[in-house]
DNA sequence: GTAAACTCTACTAAATCGATAGGATAAACC
DNA sequence: GGTTTATCCTATCGATTTAGTAGAGTTTAC
């Protein structure tokens, strides 16, 4: 299950790169176009931001903005700021790997084997997705 | 993330398909094997037996079995029964869809295009993959 | 200096997860 | 027919996570 937190995140910044300047804009304004709770909205911003997707302007006139090209900014990195691993067993996992601790040998796990594929190719579509290209939904 | 629930599942169900012949496997056989707590297990495999994968016998010489040949138990289906949703969001569901609340046109939310491909790759590969398959792990 | 906006810490209600407890029921075997 | 063995079933529970909310602090524009 993908968590409110990310796909929130995931709306947030597909309303910015869809700006046509790259002036700063307000929570409330993005809270309200996305039907999202504005003090959620607040700290995934915020999370976001101290990641490194988004920059932030105070007082009047301020907002969130994001730092890059949406081009550039790919789906993995958001996914794994905002929701964590992407496999779904830790023991398979590239980023937060962890031994699971009822398996005495990964190697001859069941599950090990499938989850690996399940990662790799969940992995491929969000390593290869850009913020980009969500903005144009509709010709999907 | 996968639930210890599904984990500790499918890993019963190998060891069940492992089995040279089908005479009934007690439970403690298994969560000692596989290590997994005893009165846990017991309420996965009932809700298998529930859902006809598995049938049981009580008494001396119970336990479980495999109701049907490990090549036509597909782990979408045990998937499906264990953990739920195959799909991360509910709106992107082919067996338990919901709308989402705060998306007033699904066409046009940046998520769910994204979310639709990824539940098709994970899809691909737990409606061809069998529990057969999950036996023989060295070779992969 | 005042209003507008982000920043930060802390708290909370509800749900879910991973079990555990304990008795009920059914089958086998002597 | 009673004892043992094993599943069946209901109920409960502590810990964690989720999805927020509250409220004060800080910075900036004007």
């Amino acid at each position: 299950m993908l968590s409110r937190k990310t796909k929130y995140g995931l709306k947030a910044l597909t309303y910015l790169a869809r700006q046509e300047d790259t002036r700063p804009v307000q929570i409330s304004t993005i809270s309200e176009a996305e039907n999202i709770s504005q003090k959620f909205l607040e700290s995934i911003l915020l999370t976001m931001r101290k990641s490194g997707f988004l920059g932030s302007k105070k007082g009047k006139g301020g907002g969130y903005y994001l730092l890059k090209d949406a081009r550039e900014i790919k789906l993995a990195e958001v996914y794994r700021t905002l929701e964590g691993p992407i496999a779904m067993v830790p023991c398979v996992s590239l980023n937060f790997y962890e031994k699971c601790e009822d398996c005495p040998n990964e190697e001859e796990c069941s599950v090990h084997s499938l989850m690996i594929r399940v990662r790799d190719n969940t992995l491929s579509i969000l390593e290869n997705t850009y913020l980009h290209d969500l903005i144009s939904v509709k010709q999907d």
